[in-house]
DNA sequence: CCAGTAACAGGAACGTGTTCTAGTATCCCA
DNA sequence: TGGGATACTAGAACACGTTCCTGTTACTGG
């Protein structure tokens, strides 16, 4: 935190563009192969070819590093569900098959995923920036499953933010080894049905 | 983790059990001054005079210990609440009194409130027991809410789960400066009328 | 092209959670 | 009541996130 990070991630260098898509690349393969602590900042730093100082200029702790990597996972998802519009003829349907893709990616890989939510909860103020450009994913995609064809609703952003909120803490349920991976998804489903009863 | 911790609370001997005592206190002291990154183990372990290594065997780390002082709090909490059926005509009036109370209960310290939400989250599968002590000490609170004088009603269980983890999420997000204090009512109020829609 | 500035490399150093060791005190039971 | 196990103290040691320092490289305006 002692540095100024660079101006503006659209006026950088080819370089810096590179180091910057090295840098998560290490940090998704070292968080999928062993999770959060897995991910030591000297073993990104070595890895993606860059000094240790370099890589805190670019991400000034590791917590925004994996929130800033969990943004673009959720980015790349996001466009792969958003392809079309979620098939089923209610609000609940939609939502359901939207986070039940979302639920089966992210349990696909466990550890990256522990990595991951883990540093979405420790963020502070300081990763409110990165931290919203997740939520602001995922509720794009929850908003798009409520609506369907029908276009805006009554309170959709409302349900959509209780709905990541379930989501999330069911996640960590999850990995704080209180649930089942197959319980995560019933009790969404149950937390669906319940918020959205139209069907 | 090296050690195996005393074997049953309620076989201590009294001087243990006074070590604990200290070591809790010293635990709420050091959050409510200055968080968590305020409860550090050297600093816990000499306010309650008891070596470092004590400390550990006592709580096998810091998590463990902030969760366990949450779980003390809560048991606090409840016992105040529980004395008498919170007021209300409906299911939502009634969750509603309690958790605002609970709500205003923890943003009265929100440092203390830090240390603990974010050990909560920080919690791996080793404090599985501690979390879940907690958790039912919040569930017991908002069942017997929902419940009234009607006695028990279908999904009360899950329906109080869902409503925990709205508000651990808020407390989440409001700790992580994405909302303010008083946001945090509001949403876990809608969250109340959209999930208990009962009047 | 050159000077000055910002970015980077390499690595030492620091803080705090956690573990480990050696010695001492306390407890429990035969 | 004595002796062995268990718990405790004091403090060193280790790991990893983070900061800082020194020298070098890459960029930019004149």
């Amino acid at each position: 935190m002692t540095t100024t990070a660079p101006a503006q991630v659209d006026s950088e260098t080819a370089a810096q563009r590179a180091r910057r898509t090295r840098i998560i690349a290490a940090t998704l393969s070292l968080a999928s192969r062993g999770g959060y602590e897995a991910v030591q900042m000297r073993e990104v730093a070595e890895r993606s070819e860059v000094a240790l100082g370099t890589l805190y200029r670019y991400f000034p702790s590791k917590v925004h590093l994996l929130v800033s990597a969990m943004a673009s996972e959720v980015d790349q998802l996001s466009q792969r569900l958003q392809k079309r519009q979620p098939p089923g003829k209610t609000r609940a349907e939609r939502v359901s098959f939207v986070l039940e893709r979302s639920t089966r990616s992210l349990q696909r890989d466990p550890l990256l995923t522990e990595a991951m939510v883990r540093a979405m909860m420790a963020a502070d103020v300081t990763v409110a920036q990165e931290v919203n450009a997740v939520r602001q994913g995922m509720s794009d995609l929850i908003v798009q499953a409520i609506r369907g064809d029908d276009g805006v609703q009554e309170h959709d952003v409302e349900l959509a933010a209780i709905l990541q909120d379930v989501w999330f803490a069911r996640q960590i349920a999850w990995l704080g080894g209180r649930i089942e991976a197959a319980d995560v998804w019933r009790d969404i489903h149950l937390a669906i049905g319940l918020v959205l009863a139209d069907g």
